[in-house]
DNA sequence: CGTTCTTTGTTCGGTACTAAATTTAGAAGC
DNA sequence: GCTTCTAAATTTAGTACCGAACAAAGAACG
């Protein structure tokens, strides 16, 4: 049973919406922060008078208007705060300290044997030596992992490509860190990122697609990530597309990570004779960009599968897109006429005009995701619980009552 | 971008949920009725001072307690309010006059062609007649179709079943029978009354599966129906699980329910030969039930693929529980030990544990699950927006201030 | 049989919001 | 160059909630 409209959840959700507005969306009017968060302008005005006497915010230029009294821009007095992101991959850790409006100040790399039995250990001196190496005010820490995680504030991990089985990784992180600390299996955290930066300031309701070691799926629904009952939703990878095929990481057969991850290329390539037996997927590509018949195949079968499967997606989500990402985008164009096509073919006439749209990719884009868990957090009092009250909190330190 | 903590929606969304809550719960204690619905104790005895002193609430006999002040328990003076509930199907419309605690207090099925010009005409017709029969105080209509609703407070539909395209029904319905009109996907109608009275009670993210003429999906997310961009979430039934296969509805080939619907069972137990070329579904259920192999197999076979598709479906949403219901749920026998097979063998490990229900099915479900679109309102501001309000308000007229 | 414990329910002061009316400030019409 | 229109911001009065401290009412224990 849902909560009705509590007055106070102590830490003012609207203050902290306006500076997460301000840092995310740039500067704006009064009225449109009163629009975009869905409060009353009432509202509006006396929490900035409030975060302008604390100078946190100050009035900028007018703008021109349109047909009534010009509106005054306001905007954040300086970076009123930044985040540190973390991306956990089997071998390492992508770290990046980014500021509340995204853009990225550092950026790092640290090896790390996430499977080994000191993985934890590892974790938490790396990212304390990020923190300690963090300038200015800090609001948090945000990680990424290939995982299910039962709760963004909470952060026990199940990751069966790590060997990590309920592992408290969150406990032991806010133990060492001493900052707020949200933890998200990866794609949703790319998903949050785009809620923030991305496509969800133009749709509610979209899924994001990552296609590179894995194949993963974000849902983002009325503006929030879709998490499920453990954190486990969005596993498309494992998707049954066929009663039989490789034996997956899963230990089933037939997943469609199976054939369109990068392992399942691989084979199809070895197959084909595109590669060799020891060949890697980096022959599979150059012979794809060479076009060669055989390995342009291989990604069209891997595209056709994929339209398939999405398409089943599509239709029990109901997105109104869908963005594709990740390292293995940049092959994009070799998959794109097969997707289209079975895309289409398997959608329901009423479905069949949703669009699908590739973003560019960075390497740090995962990590950049991670952080965003922190930068949302004042536009997400649900998920992000007692830790995103710490973040809320954290914004606002600084000048007196 | 979700909406802080607000404080007036109009209508008192506390006073409303504790009627709800009194209404489907039955009676409860005031520190219950906090606990259930996330507010302050304090805010419940205010509250419910104020109900009882418009009588709409009255004070019953103390519960003997277990080491504390034993509870005082609250009910509803009497029938606060009903409700009417309508599924419409190509052929007729089945409505049910509800209580506030869900018991069916009337029902009947009334003739209509939905495919036809004058469809909307006479289901404005059938639905008012309904209305003016109904006793007591109405707080509104709830309305499942068989197809996407662009929301519950509007009602524009999409049903190409019905031959219906983006059709004003809601705002039709309003204007003839001038009382709050939900409408919805008739599968999440039934997601809406699991949530109030049944698995809902228990968990929070569930999906229910439907199977009868179409095999259908409802997603319930954190307590709440998920409904997609356009109302469109839960299309289950056209899942691509083949290359090819037998002509959908849809137009596309190769979709679940090409092989387990209704039409997909009959044409599998025609081609074994269960069935001659005009025999009906009737014939294949009894050969089931006299134990025919063929039939058998057919309701195996599938049930296999149901299996595995669903399995799909698990891993995108990650649910505590699957629910099945429909009208199909009577042959459940036959399908279920393939399908479990096939289920838990597409399932990863982490996820093989999860439980799959069978509910029993009546005649009325549909129509009580529209009706419970009204009974949940008093609990869901977000999707029943304004027509949810009316309803609130309607639950708290008599009594002075 | 008093003391302590546990849970229920109330009182009270405070706060974060709202709606409605008002003021401000420019663009547009004539 | 006055009015009229439109949209932004503020003021004002009010309200729906919360937290914390407290009172009530029985169970459990010596």
């Amino acid at each position: 049973m849902s909560q009705p409209g509590q007055a106070t959840t102590r830490g003012d959700l609207v203050r902290a919406a306006v500076l997460g507005l301000l840092g995310t969306r740039g500067p704006s009017s009064r009225a449109d922060i009163a629009r975009v968060l869905g409060v009353s302008p009432a509202t509006v005005t006396q929490v900035t008078k409030d975060l302008m006497a604390r100078r946190l915010v100050t009035e900028l230029e007018s703008v021109p208007s349109q047909g009534g009294r010009p509106a005054r821009l306001l905007g954040l007095v300086d970076s009123a705060g930044g985040a540190i992101g973390a991306k956990v991959t089997a071998d390492h850790v992508r770290i990046v300290s980014v500021g509340l409006d995204g853009t990225v100040h550092a950026s790092s790399s640290v090896d790390l044997d996430a499977t080994g039995a000191r993985a934890l250990d590892d974790l938490d001196e790396i990212l304390l030596e990020a923190v300690r190496a963090h300038e200015g005010p800090l609001l948090g820490v945000g990680v990424g992992l290939p995982g299910a995680v039962d709760a963004q504030a909470s952060g026990i991990v199940d990751a069966p490509t790590l060997g990590w089985q309920r592992l408290p990784v969150g406990p032991r992180l806010r133990q060492t860190l001493q900052v707020p600390v949200l933890l998200d299996n990866d794609v949703n955290t790319l998903a949050a990122a785009e809620t923030l930066y991305g496509r969800g300031r133009e749709h509610e309701d979209f899924i994001v697609v990552t296609i590179g070691r894995g194949v993963g799926l974000g849902i983002v629904q009325h503006g929030v990530v879709s998490r499920g009952a453990h954190g486990g939703a969005g596993e498309f990878g494992h998707t049954p597309v066929a009663g039989d095929g490789p034996l997956c990481g899963c230990g089933n057969r037939g997943c469609l990570e199976g054939f369109v991850g990068e392992s399942g290329l691989l084979d199809a390539a070895r197959a084909a004779g595109v590669v060799g037996p020891r060949g890697s997927l980096r022959t599979l590509v150059t012979a794809a960009h060479a076009g060669d018949p055989g390995a342009l195949g291989v990604y069209a079968d891997a595209g056709a599968l994929l339209g398939r499967a999405l398409a089943g997606a599509v239709h029990l989500l109901d997105p109104e897109v869908v963005v594709l990402l990740g390292e293995g985008i940049d092959e994009w164009p070799f998959w794109e006429s097969s997707f289209d096509e079975a895309f289409r073919r398997h959608l329901m006439p009423a479905r069949r005009g949703i669009r699908w749209i590739v973003e560019p990719w960075s390497e740090d884009q995962w990590a950049v995701g991670a952080a965003s868990l922190v930068l949302a957090s004042p536009f997400d009092a649900v998920s992000t619980g007692r830790e995103g009250e710490l973040v809320r909190a954290r914004l606002q330190i600084s000048g007196a009552p």
